[in-house]
DNA sequence: CGTTACGTTGACTCCCGTCAAGATCCGTGG
DNA sequence: CCACGGATCTTGACGGGAGTCAACGTAACG
């Protein structure tokens, strides 16, 4: 079985990958290992929900490799996405009985898990891990605001702008290249994702794509594979001030 | 001086009128006594701005009594309002030194203010505090993701509507009413403030209230008295599920 | 190949923003 | 008391940006 495999690749907190970044890296040795002793592996496949809105919260938990997509539904049909989870980031909330998003794999992802009794005693019994989430619950409400302001007030074409600069900057840090001119990389999500997320529809994605394109401000290859001639061109279109400032 | 008079209105902490929604909810004695050396009380009168996004930020704070909100303006003048700050919500973040948005009083409003350098100290002392913090920063955090709903999917109507029940329930029910049809209060904010809290223009807000009005989902006297004949009516035009399921 | 998912493009519609002109309310002062 | 000015709100005309519906490309994969 591939979850139990998958699993027991990540089996020892202090080799994690997210080691220094989770809601676990200010944990001293001792607590991690308590930590350990309520902890497990879950993975799941690209596309697959990993938790409905109101549902019971059984877990929680923190995104060891992959990424994940909050979302919500309204009865119509009409749907937003919410937050993006990356490496790190943390899902569920503890002391809330339901689910309050859905929660998604975009990619593969393998979480590691608490049973959320046991996870909210030790919240409430070390600091630590406290303080951590607190840190990082205030960081996501900036990057939900800061969406706020994307989805209020600017136009279709800063909003793919935002989006491309954010991604484009995500994954040249991630992999260690510098944020220069030319710079080049794999957009991981789809048009009807980039539009789940922007607030719009697939095809107003793709046509200010075409028209960014057209424009110079973009190249692509393919649909996914984009380059950036020149930054400034870019982050002159989003709307914000061009110097810094940036998302995340 | 207003702002030392109406600051000893406010003194003790046992007898403040947030003692047990604030973000020092969970203090116990001892605490509050630790909180009560580092607070102090200023005043803003409506209209007013509290701080600046990119400030030092020298103060956290509670408010006491009034509203207050946060925003953010674009190099060229689009400004999208991001949280509604009423009494015992919290300003501020521990652990970080530069404001992050603008933050206005809209109606006269106190705060209870700590020191930022301090107030941190307790947070990493006091467990209590920190998981108030942590409580009420996944609140808000909910809050604004509800919001983001609302900002990328909801049409003009529905953003109105969802706001005219949001603010009628909060009023009703702070002044032990009865949620039930027929309910009448006071708008607090003006036509460009719902604009801005919900991304629209000014115009656009008007003619829906208009609409709405014409429509028989709401009553207006003047253009602040609001009554809703038919709650299940209003909820209908929400675009949310119609039972339950409220914003805040 | 054919099938299917994903992306692009076009034609059209309509919601909402923009610009402009009135209407209403309210505090001030003659 | 009324006149005046300013702020706030409403309404109209108009245009544009984004959604909708539909058709067509394109790529991946059996």
């Amino acid at each position: 079985m591939t979850i139990i495999r998958k699993g027991q690749e990540f089996s020892s907190c202090s080799e994690c990958n997210i080691r220094y970044r989770a809601v676990c890296s200010t944990c001293d040795h001792d607590e991690l290992r308590r930590l350990e002793d309520i902890k497990y592996y879950r993975s799941f496949e690209a596309g697959q929900p990993i938790m409905f809105e109101g549902d019971e919260m059984h877990f929680v938990a923190s995104v060891v490799t992959g990424a994940a997509r909050l979302s919500r539904t309204l009865p119509d049909g009409r749907l937003q996405m919410l937050g993006l989870l990356l490496p790190s980031d943390f899902i569920g909330r503890p002391g809330r009985d339901k689910v309050a998003y859905d929660v998604e794999a975009i990619q593969d992802v393998t979480l590691c898990c608490f049973r959320r009794k046991p996870f909210e005693q030790m919240v409430e019994t070390t600091p630590h891990i406290g303080q951590r989430l607190l840190a990082m619950s205030l960081d996501e409400l900036d990057v939900a605001r800061e969406w706020m302001m994307l989805l209020g007030r600017k136009t279709a074409r800063e909003k793919i702008t935002c989006l491309l600069a954010l991604i484009g900057q995500r994954i040249a840090t991630l992999h260690l290249q510098p944020v220069t001119d030319g710079l080049s990389f794999e957009m991981p999500i789809s048009r009807e994702a980039m539009g789940e997320y922007l607030g719009l529809t697939i095809e107003t994605v793709s046509r200010q794509m075409t028209a960014l394109r057209k424009d110079g401000i973009i190249e692509v290859k393919g649909s996914r594979s984009i380059t950036i001639p020149d930054l400034a061109d870019l982050m002159a279109e989003t709307g914000d001030d061009t110097d810094g400032g940036m998302l995340i």
